[in-house]
DNA sequence: GGAACTT
DNA sequence: AAGTTCCAACGCCTC
DNA sequence: GAGGCG
C-alpha cells in the first residue's frame, strides 16, 4: 500500500535500522518514512526558511543533544548554506529546498526542525506569527485550549487569521499567517502587546514573562518566538521526547477532542494523514494578510 | 553524524 | 588506531 | 552585573 503522492529521495541513510526513539521502535528509516508521508503538507513550513536544528546522533536516549544553526563541515549537499543578509560575513545558516533536503536532515540525526517565521526570499518581512502557549505545572489541558481560543479571538480582532497546532511538548501554538509587509520589530511588538494584554486582563491565568518561579498554575504566552533569528518548532516536525510526538496542525473544531499536547505521534499521524478528508491548515497561506 | 584534533 | 571535542546565543526579565 | 529562561 503505497501512500498517495509520496516523494522519493536518493539520499542514502546509513544504518537505517538505528533506533532514534528506542522505546517506540522508531528508526532512522521510520523517521524518513514518516516525513515522506507528511511532506506534501509540511513542505511550505520548512522549505526556503532559515532553520535551527536539534540533533541527537544517538537517539533520544543517547547523551548527545545539540542545537545547530550554522553550517558544518561534511554537511550533506542537499542541506544548503545561506548567508544572513544582515551578517553577510558571519557563519552560514541552513536551509532546505526539497524533500532530499529533509531526508538529509534525517540522516544527520535531526529530530526537531525549528524554522524562522520567514522565507529567505523575503527575509526581513515575517510571513507568520507564532504565539507559543506554555503551561506551568498544574494547568489543566482545558485551560490551554481556552488560552488558544482567546489568542485566536484577539488575532481575529486585529484582522488576522489564526491556526492551531499541538507543540508536541507541553502546549499549543497559535499561528497567524502574514502577508510579508511588516518588519521584525513591528511583528514582535505586536506579539508582545497581545501577550501583555492577555496577562493584564487575566493575571491569574496568563504570564507574558518567562520567569519559571511564577509559572505554576499559569500559562506563559511566549511571544519571543517572533524576534529576528528566533524560531518555533515546525508544523509536522517530530519532537525529541518520549512517545515520538509531532507538532500537529489541527482544525479548531477538533481541538476540544484532542487529549493533550502530545496526542499525535509517529504511531498515529501517518494514518491520520491518509484518511483525513482535508488538510486543516490547507488555507494557511491564502489566509495571510499584512499586519497593519 | 562526522570532521578535526590529540594521544 | 583510538579517544575526545565540537556542534546557538541573544533579548528579556529578575534579583 | 550575574544568572535564568527559551
Ligand atoms: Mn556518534
Ligand atoms: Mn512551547
Amino acid at each position: 500500500m503505497s501512500p498517495s503522492n509520496s516523494p522519493r529521495s536518493d539520499v542514502s541513510l546509513t544504518h537505517p535500522d538505528r533506533l532514534y526513539w528506542p522505546d517506540e521502535g522508531v528508526t532512522k528509516q521510520g523517521l524518513a518514512d514518516y516525513y515522506a508521508a507528511a511532506w506534501r503538507f509540511m513542505a511550505p513550513y520548512v522549505v526556503n526558511r532559515p532553520l535551527a536544528l536539534l540533533r541527537l546522533p544517538d537517539g533520544i536516549k543517547g547523551h548527545q543533544r545539540f542545537f545547530q544553526k550554522h553550517a558544518w563541515k561534511g554537511m550533506n549537499p542537499h542541506i544548503e548554506e545561506i548567508a544572513d543578509p544582515q551578517d553577510a560575513d558571519g557563519e552560514k545558516l541552513l536551509r532546505i529546498g526539497d524533500f532530499d533536503g529533509l531526508v538529509a536532515l534525517v540522516q544527520s540525526a535531526v529530530l526537531e526542525i525549528h524554522p524562522w517565521g520567514t522565507t529567505t526570499g523575503n527575509w526581513e518581512q515575517p510571513d507568520m506569527i507564532t504565539m507559543d502557549l506554555d503551561p506551568g505545572e498544574d494547568v489543566a489541558w482545558n485551560a490551554v485550549i481556552s488560552a488558544a481560543l482567546e489568542v485566536k479571538a484577539r488575532l481575529e480582532t486585529r484582522g488576522l487569521a489564526a491556526f492551531v497546532k499541538t507543540s508536541g511538548g507541553k502546549g499549543l501554538h497559535v499561528v497567524a499567517p502574514l502577508a510579508p509587509k511588516a518588519g521584525w520589530s513591528e511583528v514582535k511588538d505586536f506579539a508582545h502587546s497581545l501577550a501583555e494584554s492577555m496577562s493584564a486582563d487575566a493575571p491569574d491565568k496568563y504570564l507574558a514573562t518567562a520567569t519559571k518561579a511564577k509559572r505554576g498554575g499559569h500559562i506563559y504566552i511566549d511571544y519571543l518566538r517572533n524576534g529576528r533569528g528566533n524560531t518555533a518548532v515546525a508544523a509536522y516536525s517530530t519532537r525529541a521526547r518520549p512517545g515520538a510526538p509531532v507538532s500537529m496542525p489541527l482544525d479548531w473544531e477538533e481541538l476540544s477532542d484532542v487529549s493533550g499536547p502530545a496526542a499525535f505521534t509517529l504511531a498515529n499521524v501517518p494514518q491520520r494523514l491518509e484518511t483525513r478528508p482535508k488538510d486543516p491548515w490547507g488555507d494557511f497561506f491564502e489566509a495571510a494578510v499584512p499586519l497593519e
